[in-house]
DNA sequence: CAGTGAGCGAGCTTCCGCTTGACTT
C-alpha cells in the first residue's frame, strides 16, 4: 500500500477520486512542526540551530500519520518553499517508524501545480526527492522571522508597554498606516475652481487654465461672456478594454471588500466553504495561472452561451506580476464552469455572492475585449481658452456582457468650425484632498506590491495590528492610534532597516540564493543577526522609555472643569479626568454615529457592547431612555443599513 | 441588549506561514 500526504483534507478527497485503492491519501493540515511558542528556540551561538516541536494541536495528526503502515510514502505537499519544508518535517517525524534500513519504507516527493487527473498521474510517474536547498531557504525564512519577532517584542515590553509585538510584516503594515495618518494630518488643502460651459445637449470643461480663486473665476467668466465658442477639433478613436486576470487571494479579498464591504477574514471563511464543497479551486494562491483543461472548457462554454464573437482567437494567458509569487496553485476559479445554475440553490447568500464573483471574473477573463468609441471635442474661444468635451459609446460589449452596463456619454454630431450657442457658464469650487486612509483592500494591495505577507496571512495581519491597538478601524478605514505611532517612531528611530519597505524584498533575494544553491543559509542569517544583536543591546541599554500621547476628548470633567482624556483599560477605552490620580472621575467612552435617538429624540445613538462583546446600538440617555437595536437604526426614507447595493446583476442562463 | 477600568509588579506577553476544526455566545 502507498501513502500519499498532502496538506489539505479537501485536496486529499479530490485525489482519492482520481486514484484507485492502491493509495491511501492523508492530510498534514499544514505545518506539522515548528519552533516552540514559549521560547526563542534558536541557538544563536551555535549556527542558529533550530529546536522544532510538535505542538499539542498537531499531535493527533502526527500520531495518525505515524501509525499508518505503508510500503512507500509519497510526499505531495505544495510545490513551494513552505510545502518542501512540510515534506521534510513529515519525513523526519515518520522516519523513526519507517526507517528504510529497518522497514524498507521509501520516501518519494512529487509536485503538481493543478489538481487535474492528468497532472497528478504525470507527477506520480516521475517522483523525485526532497530538495534540501529549498527546505533550507524555508528554515532561514522561519528563523529570521523568529529572531526579528522574538527579539524586538520583548524590547518593546521594556521600553513601551507589556504585551506589544513587532515583526517583519506587521510592523511595516503599521508603518504604512502611521505614515498615511501623518500625511493626512499635515495636508494643506488647496483651493481650485472648475469652469463648465453648458451648451444645448452637452457640456464641456475648461482645460489648460488654472483657476485658484473665486476672483480669478469671475474674471474669466466676464471675459468669456459674449465670446464665440467654436468647435476647433473633433477626434474619434476606438478604445479596447481587456478583462481583468482571474482572482488570486489578494485580488479576491480586494474585490469582495470593494464590492460587498467584506473583511478579508469573512471573504476567506466563505471561500473556504466553497472550496470544501468542491466548487472552487484552492483559495490561498498568488498565481493567475489556469489549467489548460479549464481554459478549453470555458472557451467552449463561451461559444455555446454567447456566440463566437465573444471568443478571442487564442486563449488569454495571464502572467503573475508579483516577483515573490511561489505559484504553487492555480488562480481561484470555479471547478466547473457550468455548475452555476444548479449550485445556486444549495448555497447561502454569502456563498452565492462570492461564487458568482469568482465565476464571472473567470469566464470574463477568457472573453473578447469590450470596444468603445471615444470622442474628444475641443472648443475654442477667441481669447485662447479651450473647453473639452468627451463622449464615450460602447460598440461591442465583449466580456462586459457579464457585468453591469455603464452609461456612456453621447455627444451630438459636431463639425469643425461650428459655432455653438452658450447657455450657461458654471463655476465650481474644489479643494485638493489628501490621499485616503487605507481600508482592508488598499492595505492588502500595497502589502502585496511590496511582496510583504502571503495569501495565508493577509487576513491575520489585519487582525493582529488591531488586537495590539496599533490601528483602529472606523467606517472601514484604518486610523493609527497614539500607541501605534509611538511604537512606529521607536522602531523607525532604532531599526529603520527592518521597517524599510524593501527589507522583505532583500530577504527574498537571499532566500532565492539559498534555494538555488548560491548561498548557505547559516551565513545569510549571521550576516543579518550580528549587527541586529549589537543594535538590540545598544538600544536596550540606552533608549529612554517611550511616552505615549494621550488623546483628549471633547468631554469635560464636572469636578475640575478640565478636559477628559481617553484611556485604555482591560476592557477597552474609557474616559478619565486629566487630573488623575488627583481626580478619579471616569465616564464610559461613547462611540457616536451622528444620529439622534429615534425613540426619545434628544439622546445620541451610540455603539455599545454586551457582556459577551457583541455590538449593538443604544441611546446615550440610558437608563432614562431604553432604546436598543442590533442593527444600525434607520431614519425615515433611508434604506436599511445605508449600504450601497452590490454592483452585480444576476446572471441569466 | 448597557460590569468595569489606569497607578503598584508575579508571571506573563511575542514572530510568520501552512492548514482546519473545536470551542463558546
Amino acid at each position: 500500500m502507498n501513502l500519499i500526504i498532502v496538506e489539505s483534507p479537501t485536496k486529499a478527497k479530490t485525489l482519492a477520486k482520481f486514484l484507485g485503492n492502491d493509495y491511501q491519501i492523508e492530510a498534514s493540515m499544514g505545518h506539522v512542526r515548528d519552533l516552540p511558542e514559549s521560547r526563542l528556540g534558536v541557538d544563536v551561538d551555535h549556527d542558529f540551530n533550530p529546536e522544532y516541536v510538535v505542538s499539542d494541536k498537531k499531535k493527533d495528526t502526527v500520531t495518525k500519520l505515524q501509525k499508518i503502515k505503508a510500503d512507500k510514502i509519497i510526499l505531495a505537499t505544495d510545490p513551494d518553499r513552505e510545502g518542501e519544508a512540510i515534506a521534510w518535517h513529515v519525513a523526519t517525524l515518520l522516519n523513526s517508524k519507517f526507517d528504510p534500513a529497518i522497514g524498507g519504507t521509501k520516501f518519494l516527493r512529487i509536485t503538481f501545480h493543478e489538481i487535474t487527473e492528468s497532472a497528478i498521474k504525470e507527477a506520480l510517474a516521475k517522483p523525485g526527492e526532497i530538495n534540501m536547498e529549498l527546505v533550507n531557504a524555508q528554515q532561514a525564512r522561519r528563523i529570521l522571522d523568529r529572531l526579528v519577532g522574538y527579539k524586538l517584542s520583548p524590547l518593546l515590553w521594556r521600553k513601551v508597554r507589556k504585551g506589544l509585538s513587532a515583526g517583519r510584516v506587521q510592523s511595516v503594515a503599521v508603518r504604512l498606516i502611521v505614515e498615511r495618518e501623518r500625511e493626512i494630518l499635515t495636508f494643506v488643502p488647496m483651493e481650485y475652481w472648475e469652469l463648465v460651459a453648458k451648451f444645448k445637449d452637452f457640456e464641456a470643461k475648461l482645460i489648460k487654465t488654472e483657476i485658484k480663486t473665486k476672483d480669478e473665476a469671475d474674471k474669466i467668466i466676464a471675459e468669456l461672456v459674449g465670446s464665440q465658442f467654436i468647435v476647433k477639433q473633433v477626434e474619434t478613436k476606438e478604445i479596447k478594454r481587456s478583462p481583468y486576470p482571474p482572482f488570486t487571494t489578494s485580488t479576491l479579498q480586494q474585490a469582495a471588500s470593494n464590492l460587498f464591504g467584506w473583511s478579508a477574514k469573512r471573504t476567506m471563511q466563505v471561500a473556504q466553504n466553497l472550496y470544501e464543497q468542491g466548487l472552487i479551486t484552492y483559495h490561498r494562491t498568488d498565481s493567475t495561472n489556469l489549467a489548460t483543461q479549464a481554459v478549453d472548457a470555458v472557451r467552449q462554454f463561451i461559444v455555446e452561451q454567447y456566440g463566437g464573437r465573444y471568443l478571442p482567437a487564442e486563449p488569454r494567458l495571464y502572467k503573475t506580476k508579483s516577483k515573490v509569487a511561489q505559484e504553487a496553485h492555480e488562480a481561484i476559479r470555479p471547478t466547473n464552469t457550468e455548475r452555476l445554475a444548479d449550485s445556486s440553490q444549495q448555497l447561502d447568500r454569502d456563498q452565492n455572492k462570492l461564487f458568482e464573483l469568482i465565476w464571472k471574473r473567470f469566464v470574463a477573463c477568457q472573453m473578447a475585449e469590450a470596444v468603445y468609441e471615444q470622442t474628444n471635442v475641443d472648443i475654442g474661444v477667441s481669447d485662447g481658452y479651450i473647453f473639452r468635451a468627451n463622449g464615450n459609446k460602447q460598440v461591442f460589449d465583449g466580456f462586459q456582457r457579464l457585468f453591469e452596463r455603464e452609461e456612456g456619454i453621447v455627444l451630438p454630431k459636431l463639425t469643425v468650425g461650428e459655432i455653438l450657442e452658450l447657455l450657461k457658464l458654471i463655476p465650481s469650487q474644489h479643494f485638493t484632498e489628501p490621499p485616503p486612509r487605507y481600508n482592508e483592500a488598499s492595505l492588502i494591495k500595497i502589502l502585496e506590491e511590496y511582496g510583504i505577507g502571503r495569501p495565508s496571512t493577509y487576513a491575520p495581519i489585519i487582525s493582529t495590528i488591531q488586537e495590539r491597538q496599533y490601528v483602529e478601524k472606523q467606517d472601514k478605514r484604518f486610523f493609527a492610534t497614539n500607541l501605534g505611532m509611538a511604537v512606529n517612531d521607536f522602531l523607525m528611530a532604532n531599526f529603520a532597516n527592518i521597517l524599510d519597505y524593501k527589507f522583505t524584498a532583500g530577504v527574498e533575494d537571499s532566500l532565492d540564493a539559498i534555494a538555488n544553491g548560491e548561498k548557505k543559509w547559516v551565513p545569510v542569517i549571521a550576516e543579518f543577526y550580528t549587527p541586529f544583536s549589537e543594535q538590540l543591546e545598544k538600544v536596550g541599554d540606552s533608549a529612554e522609555r517611550v511616552k505615549i500621547a494621550v488623546e483628549e476628548s471633547d468631554e469635560v470633567c464636572p469636578e475640575h472643569n478640565v478636559p477628559m482624556v481617553v484611556r485604555i483599560g482591560k476592557f477597552g477605552k474609557f474616559l478619565a479626568c486629566s487630573k488623575f490620580p488627583e481626580c478619579k472621575f471616569t465616564k464610559s467612552f461613547q462611540v457616536k454615529i451622528n444620529m439622534k435617538c429615534p425613540k426619545c429624540g434628544t439622546g445620541e445613538v451610540i455603539l455599545r457592547k454586551t457582556h459577551t462583546k457583541k455590538s449593538f446600538y443604544g441611546c446615550s440617555n440610558y437608563p432614562k431612555c431604553d432604546f436598543a437595536s442590533w442593527t444600525r437604526p434607520t431614519l425615515p426614507g433611508q434604506s436599511p443599513g445605508g449600504r450601497a447595493k452590490p454592483k452585480l446583476e444576476v446572471i441569466k442562463m
